[in-house]
DNA sequence: CGTAGTTTTGAGTGCGTTCAAGAGATGTGG
DNA sequence: CCACATCTCTTGAACGCACTCAAAACTACG
C-alpha cells in the first residue's frame, strides 16, 4: 500500500493533469480549488482524514489540490475506482466515497447560494467542530490550518467579511479565539442556531 | 427495462426517502432541489436526457426531484450502482455518471460562489445553448421549461435580478425572446464573454 | 531586527435585494 | 367562449448586506 507525504503548501495535483491516482487522506488537510482566469478562487472542499480526493472526469483532475498542513495520503490506482474486477472491496469503498462527495457538495450548494455571511461562517465552524472538536472542560476546542482567505474562498465571501463575522461571534460570546486558527466554542446551541 | 412517465410538476422522490432506484432521464427535464426550513430553496441541478439522478447517500435521497416538463425516465436498481457483480456494464455506466456529476457540481460551485449576476445568467444560457440549441438561420434557438424562479434558485439570485439581467441582454442584442421560455441567441461570442 | 504575509478594523460604495405594482400568460368553471 | 382567478414575468424605487479600498495590528520567518 503506497503512501505519500506532503508538506504544507505542497501541490498534489493540478486542474487538467491526467488522473492516474486518487488519494485517501490519512493525516493533515488538503484543499481543492478551482480558479477563474482573472484570479477569482473557489475552494471546492477541504480534504480531512478519511476523505478521498482526485475523482476524475474525462481522465482529468478538475481542481487544484494542495496541502494546507503537512499531510499524508494513501495512493490508490484510478483503475480500482473505474473497474470492480481487480479489487472489489476497495472499488466499493471508492464508489461509496464518490457518492458521499456528491452528498457533501449538495449541502454546500445551499450554503453558497442561499445563506448569509453569518450563516455561512457559523455553518463552517459548526461542521469543523463536529468533525475535529475535542472537549475542553464544558466547552469544545478545535484548531484548523486554513487561512481566512481559504475560508472566504470556500464560503464565497471576502476575507474581511469572514474576519468581521468571526469578530462578531467573539463579541457575542459564542466563541473565543486562542489564536486566529484555534477556537473554543462557548455556546454550541447558539452557534448551530446561527448556522440556520 | 422498466421506465416511468412523469407529468409536469409531478414528484419523483423527496429528500429523506429511502433509495431503491436511480433514474436515467430519457426525455423531458427534472429539477433537483434542496430546501431550508424557512423556505429558501437551492436548485442543485436540472436533469436533462442522458443525466442520471437519485444518487444515494446513507441509503437516502438528499434532494427533492420533480419534473418541470412531462418526462420519461428509465428505472435502475440502486444495487447496480453499489455492486458491480450483477451487471458490470451498467454498473460502470452509473459510476461514470456519478463522477460526471461531481465534475459538473464543481463547475457550478465557482459560479455560485464567485460570479456576478450577469456572469451567472450568461453562463446558464450559454450551457443551455450548448446542450439544447438548434441552428436558426445564422443564430441559435432553444427553449427551456424552467421558470425564472427555478433559474434564480439555481443561480442563487432573486427572480427579479434574473428577469432584469435577461432584459439587459435583450437590450444589448445578445439574445431575443420569442416567449419567456424561448430564446434566440444573436451573439454567441458576446454571450460567452459575458459568462466570464 | 526587518520584511512579508495574515488578520483585524474602519469608512464608504455598489450590487443585488426587498417591496410594490402592473403587464402578460395560463387555466377553470359558468 | 368568455370572465375571473391565479401564477409568472417585468419594471421601478429604495434599502442594506457584503464588497472594495485603506491602514493599522499582529505573526512568522530569515
Amino acid at each position: 500500500m503506497q503512501t505519500r507525504r506532503l508538506e504544507a503548501a505542497q501541490n498534489l495535483f493540478r486542474e487538467g493533469d491526467d488522473v492516474r491516482h486518487i488519494y485517501e487522506v490519512t493525516s493533515g488537510v488538503l484543499r481543492l480549488t478551482k480558479v477563474l482566469e482573472d484570479g477569482r478562487r473557489q475552494v471546492i472542499a477541504f480534504g480531512y482524514p478519511g476523505d478521498i480526493v482526485g475523482f476524475p472526469q474525462d481522465g482529468m483532475y478538475h481542481t487544484e489540490c494542495d496541502a494546507i498542513s503537512s499531510a499524508e495520503v494513501v495512493v490508490h490506482s484510478v483503475t480500482d475506482l473505474e473497474n470492480g474486477d481487480r479489487n472489489p472491496e476497495l472499488h466499493q469503498r471508492l464508489v461509496r466515497a464518490a457518492l458521499k462527495e456528491i452528498g457533501a457538495m449538495q449541502s454546500h450548494f445551499i450554503m453558497l447560494g442561499r445563506k448569509t455571511a453569518s450563516e455561512k461562517t457559523a455553518s463552517f465552524l459548526s461542521v469543523l467542530m463536529e468533525r475535529t472538536g475535542k472537549p475542553l472542560g464544558a466547552y469544545t476546542h478545535f484548531e484548523f490550518p486554513m487561512t481566512r482567505a481559504d475560508i472566504a474562498d470556500f464560503l464565497g465571501l471576502s476575507v474581511e467579511t469572514v474576519s468581521r463575522t468571526i469578530s462578531l461571534m467573539r463579541k457575542a460570546k459564542l466563541i473565543a479565539l486562542e489564536s486566529s486558527k484555534s477556537v473554543v466554542v462557548l455556546d454550541e446551541d447558539a452557534l448551530c442556531d446561527m448556522a440556520a
